[in-house]
DNA sequence: TTGCTTTTACGAATTCTTTCGTATATCATT
DNA sequence: AATGATATACGAAAGAATTCGTAAAAGCAA
């Protein structure tokens, strides 16, 4: 399963929020947010290499083709996750974890999200135990 | 500031570790961990340039040079992850939380680290509220 | 039809990172 | 001093990722 690369990435994530759309929305949602230019060529060429690398799929039935992510947000997210702890972290999520809270200032609702989501992993662990 | 690359990253975590360290060390060490040698002569040139890059200080004051972190690891951690949390989260550190625990396993201890840090979290929001 | 715009295809230049060959200097051993 | 091992310096090759110029095809408008 190929890695993508930083530019690919944000490619995917545009993908992933707007669903099947064209090189031509993609370039111009990237432009909107990059802050530097980047050329249309330049995304229909990643974008193309992309679907050589199984990251995209595209519908090349009309003359504008139609891009769509081939894989999966949470499987991709997850993965590059986890070579970002180990290369950073050594492995430790936890330290991880404890940098991300430390550093960000989480919202009220998010604090009441993650408690919950730890009480679960508590019960979880007292179950298998 | 100059973000480390990966190979950069690899050798500070040495430096962090270890404390001045010598390019063989340093070599010696890495090769420990990879898969694949990496030449000696390869991580010398890399620590060159992270010398000249301002991530590396050394002594050349004996033939034998002596390396050394000259930034703090706390800091490049706490830049990489914010990136990091940016470029794959769109800046939700509770995103990343969720995701990091939900995959990884924490140790009791662990969750109780983080749960404390939660604590505290919620202590300060209430006192500047 | 003729000319203007949009699109894809393709190749190649550019830039960044990693890797290593080779030359030269220094040190240790005999 | 001569030999062999180890160190740094330097340049450049090799790889990976990004960028774009240009050509050809397809659509659109007058």
């Amino acid at each position: 399963m190929g890695k993508p690369t930083e530019s690919e990435l944000e490619i995917l994530q545009v993908l992933w929020s707007q669903g099947a759309s064209t090189v031509r929305t993609v370039n111009e949602r990237l432009n909107a947010v990059s802050s530097k230019e980047i050329g249309y060529t330049t995304t229909l060429k990643l974008m193309q290499l992309m679907v050589e690398k199984g990251l995209l799929q595209r519908d090349t039935s009309a003359r504008t083709h139609i891009y769509v992510a081939a894989v999966e947000e949470q499987s991709v997210k997850r993965n590059l996750l986890q070579q970002f702890v180990h290369r950073t972290f050594r492995g430790s999520a936890a330290e991880l974890v404890m940098e991300a809270l430390g550093q960000h200032q989480a919202t009220d609702d998010e604090l009441a999200e993650i408690k919950e989501l730890i009480a679960k992993m508590e019960q979880k662990q007292n179950k298998s135990s």
